[in-house]
DNA sequence: GTCTATACCCTGATAGAC
DNA sequence: GTCTATCAGGGTATAGAC
């Protein structure tokens, strides 16, 4: 190792890990517009401007691209809900917002809308992948809420888990309703509404202390 | 039409009619396990035990079996769900056993909970499906949901469609990522807690009154 | 490492005997 | 109406040139 030590961590590795990054994004448009089973390589080379045997020098076989590529996009819908800066205010205020965020990183990204749908479409084919998404974005969140609900006991909210399920799925469902299945089109409810209900439903647990 | 009216009404019609039934119930089998794209027409028709051609010949292709199928079984899972004895009692009772009626129909009958997983795997391809669905199941239920509500103000609900929204909602979810998403596996949370805590939460509103 | 060309399989749909 | 046999097309994956 003679000359550029740092030439040789920098600029290979980040040589093929372009190439890599290149078949991803290409993949990543293709599968979440098609699904698993209508997607073909030819499209996903076409896509990503390179030739299928790249794409089967990189990863092992189809299912071995997919599932890098829902793993990767898992973690980064995980990241783009939950790191957020850390929110602040009373209950009624942050409990909307932590909502809010939910809905925009989610509802308002046609990405991470087709990912949902796809982890549900391939839960029978790919387990360990709807999983992976279980773990991470939906108990992560749970968690969170519950949580947060245990360490206000004024909120007099006697289960916290089950609450954050009832919290937190309602959103879920809103997403799964209204945007993937035409709810929009078909049953009016803004998102306001949603959460003027929801807010009110959680803060009114209160009065059951006395 | 001298001799057997009644035969020539019940008999030839009910012949045809039955190689019908048998080809969706073997193609019902082969969809809701396989997903569409995944199901070979040839796996359909060994399924059914009738040849290939037969299908062809009763439905205009795969994608009318496919929609036929859907709309048969999206309407047998409306009428599962709602079309009960009627319920009676007062609202802590009989709301509870709505919800208890929807999760014994959905999430433990595999059939619908596949149903249900289909409708949102194919809600891009065919959105025809999904809106039905949404029509017939979701919207009904949040409907019956919100009726009651609305009649009965001595709950203090201010929004009965957004309750009904959450209440149905938690309730979807639940089932998603309950049975679907492996959830039973990786996050317990048992029915009863979940009916508890949703009981627990719409009779609070009514302290809103005052 | 990357491309072109191809092997081999299975798909949806049809033609023709009965 | 129902079956057997078949077609044309597109799928994943690989072989070999460079």
């Amino acid at each position: 190792m003679p000359k550029t030590p740092t030439s040789q961590i920098e600029n290979p590795l980040p040589a093929i890990a372009q190439k890599q990054e290149q078949i991803l994004q290409g993949a990543i448009r293709v599968f979440l517009k098609e699904g698993y089973a209508r997607t073909s390589m030819d499209r996903v080379s076409a896509e990503a401007g390179v030739s299928k045997q790249t794409i089967y020098s990189h990863f092992q076989d189809k299912e071995g691209l997919f599932k890098a590529l829902i793993e990767r996009l898992t973690l980064a819908c995980f990241q783009s809900i939950f790191c957020v800066e850390k929110l602040h205010g009373e209950p009624a205020i942050l409990l909307r917002q932590v909502a809010e965020v939910y809905l925009t990183k989610v509802a308002d990204n046609p990405d991470y809308l087709a990912l949902l749908r796809l982890i549900i479409s391939e839960s029978q084919n790919f387990p360990e992948l709807a999983k992976l998404y279980t773990q991470t974005v939906v108990k992560r969140g749970r968690q969170i809420l519950s949580q947060y609900f245990a360490s206000h006991p004024e909120l007099g909210i006697n289960d916290p888990e089950a609450m954050a399920h009832i919290f937190f799925g309602s959103l879920v469902s809103y997403v799964i309703v209204q945007e993937i299945l035409y709810g929009k089109e078909l049953i009016s409810l803004s998102r306001d509404r949603l959460l003027d209900s929801l807010m009110n439903m959680v803060m009114s647990q209160s009065r059951n202390i006395e």
